[in-house]
DNA sequence: GCTGGCACTCACCCGCGTTGAGTGCCAGGC
DNA sequence: GCCTGGCACTCAACGCGGGTGAGTGCCAGC
């Protein structure tokens, strides 16, 4: 086991290293920390990290730096979440109630996270797997043609139109919304599908094929629609990377255009904790020289989506995890009061 | 005025120039293009051409490079718009065709410029002020709160919450309805507001405080939803920009991440026509030294919003051009079908 | 187990001469 | 009058070589 020292020799370098980007040596470890020992003594020490693997040299006679499992360690084990200060916190919350709508709400996330964070921020658009239904309407727009649309109780909205089989009267299309509407309202979305199974029986035999495919549509959205939208910003960011640019930056670019791996990223975060995964952890490859603190936001206890930022491996990890925290505490606050 | 072979001389500068971003001296010229002279007229030639300000040199004895003027010229007199050939057509249609909604559209036609141009696109969603009402609804959600949901023909769809000053009954929710929807359904925008002007007389003097509500709700979406929506793409491609990176990159990530910025640079494109506005004359600075090509497209004769691509003043114009013109056709054309 | 000392490594910087693409100018030819 | 070949000049880019300094590993001594 690495003593209480060395950890303390691995915090020292994790810090440095992430403020000056620059491999980090003995003797200027002991002038900027005051560890109580000598460069020599730390330079045995740094050996050791070495061997275990916590840190590695760019090449010989340089610096060390810290490696994937490095900064693990730090994360796991030696830094903490450092709180925001009451003035960012009183700035998160005064730029977030200004929304207008669920479009603003995620769109200043963004800015405000990209902003706080310095880096990339994703912020994913509640979800309607766990949200509930506020209203389902039926519109009618020709004789044989419909408009479903969905409301939420985050406050999205999805439609769709739907072509009925058979024309359907306005009688029968009143008795279908308000027949939808009190089985269906206020419930999650995951028990749809069973509190509207017997619906058609309640029609005419005519009617019923069209109320088949409104149900059919009905549930088809809820499916679709699982596959989340999310925003993404502060890419402009991106140009702090490091020095060697095109290579680096090029795939980062190219992974946050892929929707599907943005979402698979923040997907891998449990319900409530915050997650961190660093460099290679990430399974898409062109993000392995990056790291993704994520965190789960929801209106009530339960999480309804994800937002995070990626950035560096060598970021200010505390800090991140901060800002991540209180912006998705402050957004599932403004959600549940909508 | 410039004779002939001068025009000549350039439009052979730019060409060489986009391909091999390098400075293109007389000597290479004459060899890779058969101008029928020796590289001393070519000499002459170009010392006109910078005395007229359409090249430069980065330095003293080094070769030319076009400036935006030199840019403005070969757009304007030099290049046609390069048509796309047939296989590349039906690769468009084929691949916007598989769109399921609105936002599935916008989605590949962004993907899909970036690609084509291997720039960074950027498309407007269809716009509200050109586009027409196709149904309006009216939802209560509580006895004083409304829920008021926007339809367009363009398959866009806009709500908004509604406090109302006093509790409004059923019946007269239903007869807003009907009277907003026989007076708006199939209306431009524009029309709208006057539409409606006189629509509170119509109600009990107990409603007409939240008939006036809704209305007036309902211009502000108006108002507030000309500022469009849009969806960028392909900033993966801005690494192919240059070799001096993080200087050139940087403000053009900022710029693309500014909606207000975006909207302005299509906005400037008239009706029809293509526009293409070259480094400088871009007003916002970040983006002065990259070009803008820019379209307006729409489902019927008339444009409803714009696409285009922002990529560097060292571009294949004719080329993205002729991506960008072939793209914003199929879209109209897709649009008109749904 | 910590420390000071020492030899060694190696990226980085600076100065220097060479190379070669490119230019401007000029005198001569069509 | 315009084009051409020739010539001297400029200057970024490249490669080379030595000096510098931060950093390392090892070892003997406290």
């Amino acid at each position: 086991m690495l003593s209480e020292r060395r950890l303390e020799v691995l915090r020292a370098i994790v810090h440095d290293y992430v403020g000056t980007e620059e491999p980090v040596g003995s003797k200027a470890l002991t002038e900027r920390h005051s560890l109580g020992v000598s460069p020599a003594t730390v330079r045995n020490d740094m050996a050791a990290l070495e061997e275990e693997g916590f840190i590695a040299q760019p090449h010989t006679s340089a610096g060390r730096i810290p490696t994937d499992k490095g900064y693990r360690l730090f994360v796991d084990k030696l830094a903490g979440v450092k709180p925001m200060t009451a003035p960012e916190r009183r700035a998160i919350q005064n730029f977030l109630d200004g929304a207008v709508d669920l479009d603003d709400v995620v769109g200043r996330t963004v800015r405000l996270l990209a902003q706080l964070t310095r880096q990339v921020a994703v912020v994913q658009y509640p979800s309607l797997t766990r949200s509930t239904v506020r209203h389902v309407e039926l519109l009618s727009l020709a004789p044989a043609r419909l408009m479903l649309v969905l409301i939420t109780d985050t406050g999205r909205v999805e439609q769709r139109m739907i072509d009925c089989p058979a024309p359907f009267g306005e009688t029968a299309l009143a008795d279908l919304r308000a027949r939808l509407n009190s089985r269906v309202a206020g419930r999650r979305f995951a028990d749809v599908p069973q509190l509207v199974q017997d619906l058609p029986e309640a029609f005419e035999t005519e009617d019923r094929g069209t109320v088949a495919t409104v149900l059919s549509t009905l549930l088809e959205t809820l499916v679709e629609e699982t596959e989340e939208r999310l925003m993404i910003g502060g890419t402009a960011n991106l140009t702090r990377f490091g020095h060697d640019f095109p290579l680096t930056i090029r795939p980062v670019l190219e992974a946050l255009e892929e929707q599907v791996v943005l979402l698979k990223l923040l997907g891998e975060v449990q319900d409530s904790g915050m997650a961190v995964r660093i460099g290679h952890e990430n399974a898409h490859e062109g993000l392995s020289s990056t790291s993704v603190v994520s965190v789960g936001y929801g209106s009530g206890s339960e999480a309804v989506a994800k937002l995070g930022v990626v950035g560096p491996t060598r970021m200010d990890y505390p800090g991140t995890m901060g800002a991540v925290r209180a912006v998705a505490r402050y957004v599932g606050q403004i959600l549940a009061e909508s």
